[in-house]
DNA sequence: TCTTGGTTTGACCAAGTGGTCAAATCAACG
DNA sequence: CGTTGATTTGACCACTTGGTCAAACCAAGA
């Protein structure tokens, strides 16, 4: 019977949490210290632990809120929409997750990085699995005519890297094209591409 | 007057080298540590330190080195030749970089994650001046009705994503795509994806 | 007001960190 | 062989790291 969390509660691990996606996001789990979470969160780092039991478990909590807002949007592609529909929704879906979570897709990307060594078997489970139907769907467009016949798993990966890139090499991207905001160019873009690569 | 490098010179400071590019790709530049560098490449500490002056002066020779080479491909875009051909051209050598050097893919991809604090001025000045000058031929190509009228940044940004994305979410890739080796498909893909982009 | 339970902290620890240094070892050449 | 310069190492150092703990502090209800 565990009671319910206070205020302070609550405004504390939220602020850990925030700050661990700051620091996590930035130097990887190894590169990250609880001293610069702590001073992050504006917490000392005694008090930090009294909230989380160690580092390890700040970055399994982030990585699982991460997981479930991560395969969502994957699992909304509706298999009675309007396939190229479906499938640029998808991207521009993803694309925003990107705009407005770029630590949350930083995170991520740092722990694939690293060879995914805490959430390896979820990827070869539910990932793999979701992957799987989405492509026998995708699959199953292409088989009936409606979409051009193209590699699902591929297609698949293809919107995962070209939204994605948006967040991870956003000092890059930003560093090529000076002041320009990148996002209502990318959308265009991503529209177009997934546009003319599908319509048969 | 530097002498010329011994041979025992050499060996190390590739052993070395090659070590940082294992333990740098993987872990980052602060989640990495000089010991585990040294015992990758066989050596001890002190033997280590005495080849590279400083944990920083190994990184930075492997930006160095990397950088030279991450570069060339997109130099080689040759304005007076066919222009999807020779757009699909950089995007194939460029995937055949992720899949020969994935770890200096990788290297690169942590740096830029953690904000590129050693290598910004490189790309907001040279690698900059490339792509505009790049995407200032792309965009001619467009305008003489060569190839369709997509943004030519983006189309840029689309090829590394594409290509990179299999280096850096490697272990992704593979967990989705179970035993199935992603290169031959990823190729393939590729080649289709930027035909029906381009050809007007 | 006092009590109680949640909250915060200073002091501390063992292990790991980047880096130094003098001494020992080794390779090669005359 | 002996010498010289390159190479290697064990011992060491100051600092950082993740984590502990007892003691202090504080908020709120009786």
């Amino acid at each position: 019977m565990n009671k319910p969390p206070t205020r302070i509660q609550m405004r504390n691990r939220t602020a850990i949490l925030d700050a661990g996606l700051d620091v996590f996001s930035q130097y990887g789990f190894r590169g990250s210290t609880l001293d610069l979470i702590a001073a992050t969160a504006g917490l000392s780092k005694p008090n930090l632990l009294y909230y989380f039991p160690s580092k390890e478990a700040i970055h399994t909590a982030l990585l699982e809120r991460l997981l479930e807002n991560w395969l969502a949007p994957l699992h909304a592609l509706d298999p009675d929409g309007d396939p190229v529909k479906e499938i640029m929704a998808y991207a521009q879906r993803k694309l925003a997750l990107s705009q407005d979570y770029p630590r949350e897709s930083r995170l991520y990307a740092n722990e694939i990085l690293q060879g995914a060594p805490r959430i390896l078997d979820i990827l070869r489970d539910d990932l793999k699995k979701m992957v799987d139907d989405k492509a026998a769907i995708i699959k199953g467009w292409a088989k009936a005519g409606l979409i051009a016949d193209v590699d699902p798993h591929h297609l698949i990966f293809s919107i995962w890297a070209l939204t994605q890139h948006y967040a991870d090499f956003d000092v890059q991207v930003r560093a090529v094209l000076g002041d320009k905001p990148p996002y209502d160019g990318a959308a265009m873009f991503l529209d177009t591409l997934y546009e003319k690569l599908l319509t048969a």
